[in-house]
DNA sequence: CAGTGGTCTAGACCACTGT
DNA sequence: CAGTGGTCTAGACCACTGA
């Protein structure tokens, strides 16, 4: 019963021809966020029903695609008056994106002055956090990540060294986890963060163009596939003047 | 079909009478928390299809209470392979908490120290943020809050006062949100909130009990209800030495 | 009251994992 | 290959909102 097509005369603009490689409520959510974008906040979306007749798809199917959307923020759902378009404003950092994905979201443009890779052994806190003998290699690198040529954040990662061979040689400018997936197939697919306040020191102050001992943000995070192996470890120091970090967190979704 | 019981004789553990005032789906999940807690990390939980039949559900049900689990981060789905336990270390700040649930998932007891409480005109500023006249009335609070006696944030809430009359009457030493649920019948749904770094001054170093200029967190949060109408303005000033903020972020779940 | 989202079912096929 | 989670359907009833 999956692969069937509707294959009626085209009515209106919802239409869709379904890949049969992506699951269709995918499909029909990336569909809805074009629909969404072209709405105010607050308007009213079509009735589940009345969507679901319009993309030829069962109601649970366009309800997975909802329900998505609403769990990332695009719309508000109220049991018994209908689905609403919500104020975007608000950047959705509950999805794990990399630096460049999360600058593009703020109409930034990234880049990357590299300071350093090398090839070392783990030791024993790298060894423990990354689930690796103290002997075994990583890579280490360090970065000062940029939004439109300023300096936004001091980034040093280590990830495990037989995953990504040669990543030496990989063009570390670039976007790291475009690299991961495309060279090494390697998809991050959750991440833990901590989050704390510090003051930059003289390096630090140097490398980020700010004053000596201003307010900055540490933010560690160890990633993780969806096995939940670490792929790295990373540690960032965002200036505190052009950075905030920006969730929306609700109860119980 | 909704109503129906399987009248079966006790098996195993995991005969579910339904209550007919919560959803099944959510009285699987709370049961299946249950299971979790007694299974060590990396543990795998029986097939979707042997939990429906042993709660005497639908597949779709069931799926439904585990999708919950996996956002919720109790439990990793890998396709082909089966369900595991997660490792719970890292708290789940994707929720929703008051700072007496945060602090009880840390192992602390909350109190607070009652500052000042007025009710004064929401003025420019507030009355953008609130959505309300300058004119209008709201609460406002400043507390000290502790963990187990220890100085750990600064917090300014500010509330429409129109929505909680005679709040100033209540025991603000106690859990806001307590007194919103139970006393105004307010429910905070979702909040958006903006994490910036920042150093204490002379007067916060004082209450918090920590060096001048020590790193410290500001926490901005606007908190709605399901109607997404603002209920509280609130600004925390958390000392860095002693609070992070942990985030467990996923691609697109 | 009509219309909305919320829940639930039974059965089916697909895609992936590990042996 | 068997077994797992992932997707999908068609239809049903419930709970809630707003006029």
């Amino acid at each position: 019963m999956q692969g069937e097509e509707t294959a009626s005369a085209a009515n209106m603009s919802a239409v869709l021809e379904f890949d049969s490689d992506t699951a269709k409520h995918e499909q029909v959510r990336t569909r809805l966020i074009e629909v969404i974008a072209t709405m105010n906040t607050g308007d009213q979306l079509p009735s589940e029903r009345e969507l679901a007749a319009q993309f030829g798809v069962s109601r649970m199917t366009l309800r997975q695609a909802i329900s998505s959307l609403a769990r990332a923020g695009y719309v508000s759902r109220l049991q018994g008056a209908g689905t609403f378009v919500i104020d975007r404003t608000i950047s959705k950092n509950t999805e794990l994106t990399g630096f460049t994905e999360d600058m593009a979201a703020r109409g930034f443009n990234a880049s990357s002055r590299l300071l350093k890779v090398e090839r070392v052994a783990a030791g024993a806190f790298l060894g423990h956090e990354l689930i690796l003998s103290p002997e075994e290699m990583v890579f280490h690198i360090e970065r000062v990540r940029m939004a439109d040529g300023i300096p936004m954040c001091l980034e040093t990662i280590d990830l495990p060294a037989d995953l990504t061979p040669d990543l030496d040689q990989q063009p570390l400018e670039k976007s790291l986890y475009a690299i991961l997936a495309t060279t090494y197939g390697i998809e991050l697919f959750e991440a833990d963060q901590i989050i704390t306040p510090t003051v930059v020191n003289q390096e630090q102050a140097r490398l980020l163009q700010v004053p000596i001992h201003s307010p900055a943000l540490i933010v560690k995070r160890i990633g993780f596939d969806r096995k939940r192996r670490p792929i790295e470890h990373a540690i960032s120091i965002y200036r505190g003047d052009r950075y905030d970090i920006r969730l929306v967190i609700k109860r119980r979704e």
